[in-house]
DNA sequence: GTTGGTGCAAAGTGTTTGCAACCTC
DNA sequence: GAGGTTGCAAACACTTTGCACCAAC
């Protein structure tokens, strides 16, 4: 049963096991939620000193292509990461950088609209809605309130 | 009647109408589509000669609060600009970079559902999506062919 | 005349690249 | 041992900032 067991998919296309790819994957995976490229620096230089920022972002980019993390754009231009492993998407605050999660399910009509309609198939494994938090519309409310009559 | 035909919002909150804003203000409104700060450079260099990207950046700031422009995270980590005025969102490709319209009508029902399960308000002013075009789709779905059976 | 806005140039930030040494296979 | 990967350091692209001058009000 060993080949089956193979823990590691980058072995099996023929790419090497390194440590840095294993400590940056460890990042991804334990921290479940989407980090910029220094967030994951930081965390990865923590358990394998030494490590390179120039080798973090040519392992991201490198596990990106191979499917094992996915990469996002959630505001200030930037570009996040996070594991391949969960389906879930992300809903922004413009106002404050909050996020919240949403539930995979709830986009699957609309990506069958989409796909009839444009011809695009959306990428099921990550979409990011841009929005306004619960609380900065209230104060966007108030304001608004305060400003009239 | 003068007062209320001024025709630029921005007068009337107590900023000052430069040469500057109004070059960038009409070079979103002509692409009618979102341009990246080099592109909108450009663009208004060539109708304001010795603006600066500085400027540029500092504009697009300043339209972006005062709600004149619209930025939006299209791809490649970097920014992009449009004018506020048109309701419509974005479907990019991941793989090759073209994007799509999306008619606003298809999401007004999917924000009613986002907003009871979150509290978000979506920004309805500009939404973008990622997915694959119909032509890479194409292309992605002829490799997996030839790698089975 | 005031004060906000711009041009200029320099610095800052995040990201990419070339190359020799290294380590996984 | 061979070749894919990394560390290092430099280069790169994009964006921001300080300050003096200018122009819109």
């Amino acid at each position: 049963m060993q080949p089956e067991l193979d823990p590691h998919p980058l072995r099996s296309k023929g790419f090497r096991l390194t440590p840095q790819r294993l400590a940056i994957l460890n990042v991804l995976q334990e921290a479940d939620c989407h980090l910029s490229p220094v967030e994951i620096f930081q965390r990865a230089e923590e358990r394998l000193p030494g490590l390179t920022e120039a080798t973090v972002y040519r392992t991201l980019d490198f596990l990106t292509d191979q499917g094992l993390a996915l990469v996002a754009h959630l505001g200030s231009g930037h570009l996040v990461y996070e594991t391949a492993r969960h389906e879930h998407h992300h809903l922004v605050c413009r106002t404050c950088g909050q996020t919240a999660q949403i539930d995979h399910a709830v986009l699957e009509t609309l990506y069958a609209q989409f796909q009839s309609s444009t011809g695009f198939e959306i990428d099921t494994s990550h979409v990011v809605f841009f929005g306004h938090c619960p609380a900065c519309l209230k104060e966007m409310k108030s304001k608004v309130e305060s400003g009239r009559s």
